[in-house]
DNA sequence: TTTTGATTTGAAAGCGCTTTCAAATGATAA
DNA sequence: TTATCATTTGAAAGCGCTTTCAAATCAAAA
């Protein structure tokens, strides 16, 4: 029969500080407190700083849930990355975070290690915690995971990937041109029988993307890229290597490598250095993402720079404009460039 | 005077689908249905599969916010790192976010940028988000925070230093020691002027740790380390090139550099190729974390691996066990491994 | 058959906020 | 001074769920 402390005086309960015990203090209604949470301009100023004191001094700290349910706004945004542990989407994550963040909006991440059904998973989740906004890499994707956001009635924007014709925002950029690009220039140093690295094509519209446009800049250039010179594997160092071994035993080894992503290319670049095969001497390599090694490396990786950061900064923009009634603009393409460093050279003679 | 066909009728509203709804459609309570969604077991196995039904039938997706409400509990858990953009702390993330999400926890992350105003900023907005639980990287910061979280009744852990006398709990290893051990072995090599490239050391006790070990090194060797031997400036590769650059141009250089943190290694041994020093001819370079790149570089990084995913999916693993009831043991310390590579080795002549 | 205890169920009372609505107040014009 | 309108305020009704509590049901024991 021990004494139990539990039932506090009404005046001063022991639990969580809510609401009600600020208006009391303030001596006034809780409806002008969460006024003054919402809309300070709206509330007297004398009450106003009454207010202010009497957060201050019961350290008064809103509950987010209750807000979300009566307010139906949850000041929470998802972003769901097929990684989150490269630099690559890591920069756009930090850019998103922080572009959010000072929108005062909490960001809730996940990776789906680029599996639809983790993806599907993952944006369901996000749903059910009320997010507010749903940033999502790439545009291809089960119609089923667009309705479900439609059901939810939130904005969402898809990145990574620009969209003239498409039904779905997107901040990105034309990922087809710009290997399309980089292939021209691949051909335009005499180049003609460049290989492809590319990561796994299924699922991932952005390397699909990007191997039609290296077939797009083959067929100007009256080729055709051969079966063999396209291999396929997930991102990776160790896995660049692999191919590069691959790719040059080969009976008639390409002249060029056109990496889908920087990781391939690094493998490549190591493995070739391994093999004592000169870049770009013997072979050229080229890749795409500009990220921090790329100009570190010997011999300097020639690239396509791309905007990751700007794609997280700008997607969270749009989604904050569009959270705020602002109907923005629907984001143009971003700029990539190629930068040619020592990489790529005229083929062996 | 627009006829607006806002009132729909009851048995159909417009809106949202709501658990009433479904309660309805399968002809049991609204109580019974929740608890199908929270305890199962405690429900008749025939309205069990009714409710089923119903809310496949419905596409009913349960409210967050008011779960949270009701239940005080969000199944929310926040993540505050220093950054998140770069491979270290992005593998933690992954594996902390996986192992959340296996456990049905959804995360929610923010990233410091090194900063305590904005970490504690992040811990509140957190906080007001209605997460369960909290992790954090590093011990030292304002008791405040810790007050804080401490006033919300929530479990946390901190990560990336293990802790054994500490207030709070840690799942991470001992930085101290592994500087130790590993400066242990550069004296052993037989150098004895052994420069510290560091990151910023303000609010960053692992940073401190491991300057701390060096130290301790130094002392057991009766040796002291020289001020001019300790450089201090952010991560990153530039910085570390920077660094060689300021070291190497002393009078008496230094015959090996212990470097905080990757990125610093590598742009010393960038910088070291591009001014043609000999690594670890003229001066070795030996670094802490063991990422992708350090096996591929030339010459290979010499460094200790530090356990990154470990440590983010034993901080989850802690905090779920913590949540559902169990106290855990206070997690070990994390083994570290000095890995000797190509950077290192006897002093020249 | 009745009794007992365990299991399953529903009614109803919130969880802590926002927001509508009407009342009160203040400022301005008549 | 009174009438008018804009501004500030508070009372009260939820938001969509969980959970307590007591009633109903069921199975087993008497």
């Amino acid at each position: 029969m021990a004494i139990s402390s539990e039932s506090a005086s009404k005046s001063s309960p022991a639990g969580r500080v809510t609401l009600d015990d600020v208006a009391h203090l303030a001596q006034v209604s809780p409806a002008t407190v969460s006024r003054c949470l919402n809309r300070p301009e709206s509330v007297n100023l004398e009450k106003r700083t009454r207010v202010k004191q009497a957060i201050q001094a019961l350290g008064y700290v809103p509950h987010g849930a209750a807000r979300a349910l009566a307010s139906n706004q949850s000041r929470m945004v998802g972003a769901v990355f097929p990684a989150i542990d490269n630099t690559l989407f890591g920069a756009s994550l930090d850019a998103f975070q922080r572009t959010m963040s000072d929108a005062d909006y909490t960001v809730i991440v996940a990776s789906s290690t680029y599996d639809p059904a983790r993806e599907k998973q993952h944006v369901r989740r996000m749903l059910q915690s009320g997010i507010d906004a749903l940033m999502l890499v790439g545009l291809a994707r089960d119609d089923e995971i667009y309705e479900l956001i439609r059901a939810h009635g939130i904005p969402y924007v898809t990145v990574w990937r620009s969209a003239d014709h498409q039904p779905h925002p997107a901040v990105g950029f034309d990922n087809c041109a710009a290997a399309e690009h980089l292939t021209d220039y691949l051909f335009s140093l005499g180049h003609e029988r460049i290989a492809v690295f590319s990561g796994i094509l299924a699922d991932n519209d952005r390397a699909q993307d990007r191997l039609a446009g290296v077939r797009k800049s083959y067929a100007k250039h009256g080729h055709k890229l051969a079966d063999q010179y396209l291999i396929e594997r997930p991102f990776g160092v160790e896995q660049g290597r692999e191919m590069l071994r691959l790719i040059m035993s080969q009976d008639a080894p390409p002249t060029a490598i056109f990496c889908g992503a920087e990781p391939l290319a690094y493998g490549a670049i190591f493995e070739a250095a391994a093999q004592n095969i000169a870049v770009p001497g013997q072979v050229s390599i080229a890749a795409f993402d500009d990220t921090w090694l790329a100009a570190q490396i010997s011999p300097k990786l020639t690239t396509v720079r791309t905007p990751n950061m700007e794609i997280g900064e700008e997607a969270a923009k749009y989604l904050i404009a569009t959270l705020s009634g602002v109907q923005p603009p629907l984001p143009r393409p971003l700029e990539t460039d190629l930068i040619i460093r020592e990489s790529t050279g005229r083929p062996p003679a």
